[in-house]
DNA sequence: GATATTTGCCAAACCGGTTTGGCTTTTTGA
DNA sequence: TCAAAAAGCCAAACCGGTTTGGCAAATATC
């Protein structure tokens, strides 16, 4: 792919290239280039639909336009919707995004924002595995512009934007709890992502907060990579006598999914016997019977966010940190027993 | 973020910059570079965490180690899923990738290949709008690397990986011929998507071949923005007398999901009165009652597939053009009828 | 001991932009 | 009419790598 140089259009017009680029730029009133030669210049390189070479630029300014996007993966819809915000709103701006997914590993995770690094990206969104302080604490250190969505490290003081997960789990638990039901359970992953202990405690808190017991037994935590039988272990063991729970609430969209596939081999009606609550959309949850209530996250608000605060970063204000928490909502169906 | 240079190295073990590029490259040996030295450039380089600057790398070398992804969406769920892929593979072969959404728009989808050529990328993976002829045949001619993904343009000779959409359909109409349904119909999203056209081909042929006969008003074509209310018009002018269909084909997973909420509303009973097959899976088509039939399309293959293809072709393999097209299978559940 | 080879390293050019500090030439002002 | 100011453009350095051609010193050859 030949493409035309600044050194091609100032051989062809007998002009500087210094003197093309400053025009290019739109330096070329500051810098007192006649109309004329503006003019000539402008043209031609419209004409022979010159693009400036972003290496060499990003070389000589220090600054590439791009922006690294480090998520666990892409392919998840929660993520894909996040992403799918961020680039439409960095385009905008005149950033590319480069990506990667970590698959919520740490290696993976310090070895993406390394690569991101050599690569030149002005600033990086990450949703951290956070185990991974140690980088993320390097970035901050050398003041490298960056904004931590979904996970935060709680120790420290970091851009974010993330959501309000005890909220949004408190909204689940409080409807339940409204329509009657008080044997509540909350399945969940085991811990390391800060997201998850906030969901547990939105669940604790509201349960305390209502006068109503946790039993450990209504509570579930899966590893991250969990199979559809320990899912149905699970369910099986908190729907039967003793637990007995009237009401589960799921951390994540995919969590309900295996749940409900348990409820379903378990001959479980919902919500007649055991109401249910997602912490997360999927697409075509209206459509399962019954239809699933879910907390609504706010991924595009999330991903807008993130893009501003990192653009505010580059453009060198605003340069304390901030934590935004956005609030979720609740999208009631029939599967918490309204309606 | 201050970063250690080849000169910053060069300086501090008092050696020239070309020896320690030379050795860190690897050919140091071929240089003749003693040992000693060598060791000691490699001992320092790790010590001092050295990367080197990718741009500068790039500008060099003419190449930036970054492939492009032009798709209409990542928030879709299937090109988030081929997105995935291809990350994935990508990076192990040492390239970073750059994405963007075209939003199925011919003039940002040109822009958008603009962008990353004069970003460098040294090859790009497209899912085209198919409006576009024009770029590609530019990148064509121009002996740029890239491969068309999902969707190709059938008059240009060019590196292709798809699926088998006319096989694809033909599954799920033998699927409900064979379970007794003769009045199938088959609903779609205006032509201009090559993909579409072969989809709606498949329907027709397999209509044909098994006897049937396909009256007009079993096809149905919406525009890529419908809304719920055409969808749910065209499903009831199709189950309702004289149309009376008795089972309908989906030709893309959302409009599958549309049309359920459409016959949810209207009452009909799946697959009793109507059967259904969607074309593309959707997380949770197990959960909906009945469970979804559908087209299961090769998306992780298909994104190797491409990198695959894209690798070789910049790595001066291959040259010549090669479409690849990769089959569907059918995932079956009780909304087709059968169990 | 003189010449040929090999060894070990480096200077400099190049990739394609940006930017600084002038150097001419023309215009203005006294 | 001449100095000062303004106008108009450019050379060269720089960003941080890669690579080519070659120089000087050490070693081998005769």
């Amino acid at each position: 792919m030949k493409k035309i140089t600044l050194q091609d259009i100032a051989s062809h017009l007998n002009i500087s290239k210094s003197t093309i680029s400053t025009v290019l730029n739109g330096h070329g009133d500051e810098k007192r280039v006649s109309k004329e030669t503006q003019e000539k210049i402008i043209q031609f390189a419209k004409e022979s639909n010159y693009k400036a070479n972003h290496l060499a630029r990003g070389l000589s300014l220090g600054k590439s336009d791009m922006i690294g996007l480090v998520i666990p993966n892409i392919g998840d819809n929660y993520y894909a919707r996040i992403a799918r915000r961020i680039e439409r709103k960095a385009r905008l701006s005149g950033y590319n995004v480069v990506f990667s997914s970590t698959g919520e590993k740490q290696e993976r995770e310090s070895e993406l924002i390394q690569s991101m690094l050599s690569r030149g990206v002005d600033g990086l969104i990450i949703a951290s595995s956070q185990k991974n302080e140690e980088d993320i604490l390097k970035l901050k250190k050398n003041n490298f512009p960056f904004v931590l969505i979904e996970r935060c490290y709680p120790e420290l003081e970091t851009n974010f934007v993330g959501e309000d997960n005890e909220g949004g789990v408190s909204l689940a638990v409080k409807q339940l709890i409204q329509l009657g039901r008080k044997r509540i359970g909350f399945v969940s992953l085991k811990p390391g992502l800060e997201a998850m202990r906030m969901r547990l405690e939105g669940y604790q808190n509201t349960m305390e907060q209502s006068g109503l017991v946790v039993r450990d037994e209504f509570i579930h935590e899966l590893e991250y990579e969990y199979s559809e039988d320990e899912m149905y272990e699970v369910v099986k063991s908190m729907v039967q006598f003793p637990t007995s729970v009237e009401g589960i609430v799921f951390a994540t969209h995919f969590l309900a999914a295996s749940g409900i596939r348990a409820l379903k081999q378990l001959n479980i009606r919902v919500p007649m016997d055991v109401a249910l609550i997602s912490f997360g959309q999927m697409n075509a949850f209206d459509l399962i019977e019954p239809p699933v209530t879910a907390v609504v996250q706010p991924v595009d608000e999330l991903g807008d966010r993130a893009v501003e605060m990192l653009l505010e970063n580059l453009e060198g204000k605003n340069l304390n940190h901030r934590k935004i928490i956005l609030s979720n909502s609740l999208k009631i169906r029939k599967s918490c027993g309204a309606i």
